[in-house]
DNA sequence: CATAAATTTGCGTATCACGCAATATTTCTG
DNA sequence: CAGAAATATTGCGTGATACGCAAATTTATG
């Protein structure tokens, strides 16, 4: 068991390089013929694997199709965690925020959002996406804040609020083009409270 | 077409008294054998009506267990629109969620929504349903406010932000069981701001 | 009671998720 | 480098599901 994370072995850059591709193909074809005319098995046949490892990749198409957008949320929990720890939890996710989109996204992001809202099949996996993202950025506050999740309901509060407030400034910036989504994410952020937690205070 | 909405013909009387009663079905089987093992055939078998019938009530075993906690959210709209129209956005959400939290929650509230929690399928299928009730409690907000929710970013953040609330607040009550649940969706209520929207200002 | 409207039902079909065991590939070890 | 160990892919089989469709049943209307 050697641990050499840098390079990444064969074996694992072959695993990201199918899941990336499924994932691509995927999208493609819900794009253009719609969700429920995806079959898996014509994605499997043009990314050259059997259908089988479809499913050990995805459980379902509409995992396939969100992936990539599943991973670019994993990116906040580091954000996050890679802050200074002077700042206030607010400026903190703030800035973590401004990274993640930091560089607008392109058309390929957009495409792939506006088929999410108009797909409910999609929206609700996406949903599902966000309650894991929640949890996640729920935990990392408690670690930076030094305060339990269990003990105190503010963690839960303020991970709560940083997805209502993505979710919301995605969804409006979609709709309406005005600006860029780094700023209506500022914007959002701006509006939204997000109390301070200090680690005596029950 | 009569339109008698009181009495609630037969016909409707019926519907409802089925969607109840295959609701409450699968919620026992779930609890009993876990949501995998639940079976629509079983369902239906118990309810006395055919499986086809259960999938024209549910497009799945997941949708059926989760409904009545989606009924009861779509009581939120009603009881914000319910609200004067003088106090305060948040004032007004406020008082909405105190009213609809004002008996609290039964046994069989309580461990369903653990099982919810505990379970992943049933998990995304209430995300899902958060979402559609926090598209409803924009539109409510929109409305009693007088801002179109494409317009401006705030209605949404509102809507999205107390959905967050109740979501922290619920998850925080069922794991350290200090106090009612509405103490607690209280406590969230006051830890959050929610913008005041004026017609105007864009 | 007769007719119209809506619901339930049975049937058939296209998917799908996933366990399991065999096979192929990559990685590790000497 | 060769064999062994670990891991991935594949094919197969099975149980379950979602849903269109048309016939049969139930409810509503005059």
């Amino acid at each position: 068991m050697t641990m050499d994370s840098s390079p990444l072995g064969l074996r694992e850059r072959k695993k990201r390089a199918v899941r990336a591709n499924l994932s691509a193909i995927a999208l493609r074809h819900a794009q253009e013929r719609g969700v429920s005319q995806v079959r898996i098995e014509e994605i499997a046949a043009e990314a050259d694997v059997s259908p089988r490892t479809f499913n050990n990749y995805f459980p379902s198409k509409e995992a396939a199709i969100i992936d990539s957008a599943t991973m670019r949320a994993e990116r906040l929990c580091e954000l996050l965690a890679a802050q200074p720890a002077g700042t206030s939890l607010h400026d903190a996710l703030t800035a973590a925020l401004m990274t993640l989109f930091e560089d607008e996204p392109d058309r390929d992001w957009i495409s792939r959002a506006r088929l999410i809202r108009a797909e409910p099949s999609l929206f609700a996996e996406a949903a599902k996406a966000d309650v894991a993202i929640e949890q996640a950025v729920a935990l990392e506050i408690g670690r930076r804040t030094g305060v339990d999740g269990t003990t105190c309901l503010a963690p839960r509060l303020a991970a709560a609020t940083v997805v209502a407030a993505i979710h919301a400034a995605v969804a409006f910036w979609l709709d309406a083009d005005n600006g860029t989504l780094r700023e209506v994410i500022g914007q959002a952020m701006s509006q939204v409270r997000i109390a301070d937690i200090a680690p005596d205070a029950a």
